[in-house]
DNA sequence: GTCTATAAAGAGATAGAC
DNA sequence: GTCTATCTCTTTATAGAC
């Protein structure tokens, strides 16, 4: 049954190839990183890349529609009805461990998106820009329900919890001395200090945000 | 006067060579810059950049240091004494409009920090962190004098309004439909959403924060 | 301080055998 | 599907005149 998927994709090195782009696309950078580097990591000889990809950037390409795609299917997954407010607490849970689960996939597909050009990078910037439009719809129901101020516009919140969420992309395989976090306690950190504040004055559950 | 600076840094072309770069290196990354595009958009061949640097990478080394230097000078400025509290008000205020002033610079210097290598690399990560850990000092004084709730450690808060703040530099040129935000206003929204979150519960200004 | 000319190395990509 | 051999172009950087 996987075994049929691997045979599809040629025998998984379609899949090894844009994995490890992922990661030394993500060290490196893609301009950075050449096709050699790729191949040397992979295991085959340069030029067997252009077997399974017709061009560098080709391959650039299919790591960031992956990563629209699995955010937008982790999106899907979400179970339909409820209060907006428990749809974007699950919403925060399943970005978090979305993208620590691939992080290079993730990481590359956010930071690279410039080096795509013309309808390629069209493409990729629609798909996030509509991920990103799902979320406002999100807020914008907590607060006709009441569940958030309305202080504030729909637009900055989301602009606030992109901007608290996406940080974990770029600091996090770096700048964390000791145990990394786990995807738990950065759900329970980004969804304490975007609900309720560094003064906390509402806060719910102060226990299980703790790291 | 500032005429003087400007002999002294020879004519200013250093300068020039410095700003466009850190606009080119923004827009199209370090690695995918020619030196060419570079002498061009200054007015010059490309062997001239050589006289004013040594190499390329000396160029981005200079970029992440000045981005170091006005942040930590910027940090400097706060005047003395008072609580923590303001003071990280304040804090906020200044960082938001020390990005904004020279978006070019420090977003190059952040997103780029990655092409550096060894003893210029350490160097720059070093003032970085340094700055992270005063911010951390001034959020850490903020929970002992009761101002900032102490359910969250300081370690987290800091990265959280980093992660907040950050995300300025990669979204804000881009990402805006119609007239960007000022200064003033990303700061009140930043201040908003950290201290009381999107709930509001405790927000003691409502008003101001609007975009 | 900037130029022209050019070196020296490395890049992405192709051809064609196996 | 992967290989060896190689093409072609671009890159950073240097040499030396002005």
């Amino acid at each position: 049954v996987a075994r049929r998927d691997e045979e599809q994709a040629g025998g998984g090195t379609r899949e090894l190839i844009l994995a490890t782009a992922a990661r030394l696309f993500r060290e490196r950078g893609y301009a950075q990183t050449t096709t050699r580097e790729l191949a040397d990591a992979v295991g085959i000889r340069g030029p067997s890349l252009y077997y399974h990809f017709e061009t560098k950037q080709d391959l650039l390409f299919g790591i960031c529609r992956e990563s629209v795609s699995r955010l937008t299917g982790a999106f899907d997954s979400l179970p339909p009805g409820g209060d907006a407010e428990t749809r974007l607490r699950s919403l925060i849970r399943l970005y978090v461990s979305t993208i620590i689960a691939d992080r290079d996939l993730h990481a590359t597909a956010y930071i690279e998106l410039r080096s795509l050009t013309g309808e390629r990078r069209a493409t990729i910037v629609e798909g996030f820009d509509r991920y990103l439009a799902r979320i406002e719809e999100v807020i914008a129901s907590a607060q006709s329900e009441g569940s958030l101020s309305r202080d504030l516009p729909a637009r900055e919140l989301t602009v606030s919890l992109t901007n608290l969420l996406m940080g974990t992309l770029l600091w996090l395989p770096h700048r964390w001395s000791g145990r990394p976090p786990t995807p738990e306690e950065l759900t329970a950190l980004f969804t304490s200090v975007f609900f309720d504040g560094a003064k906390g004055a509402g806060r719910s559950e102060p226990g299980p945000a703790r790291l």
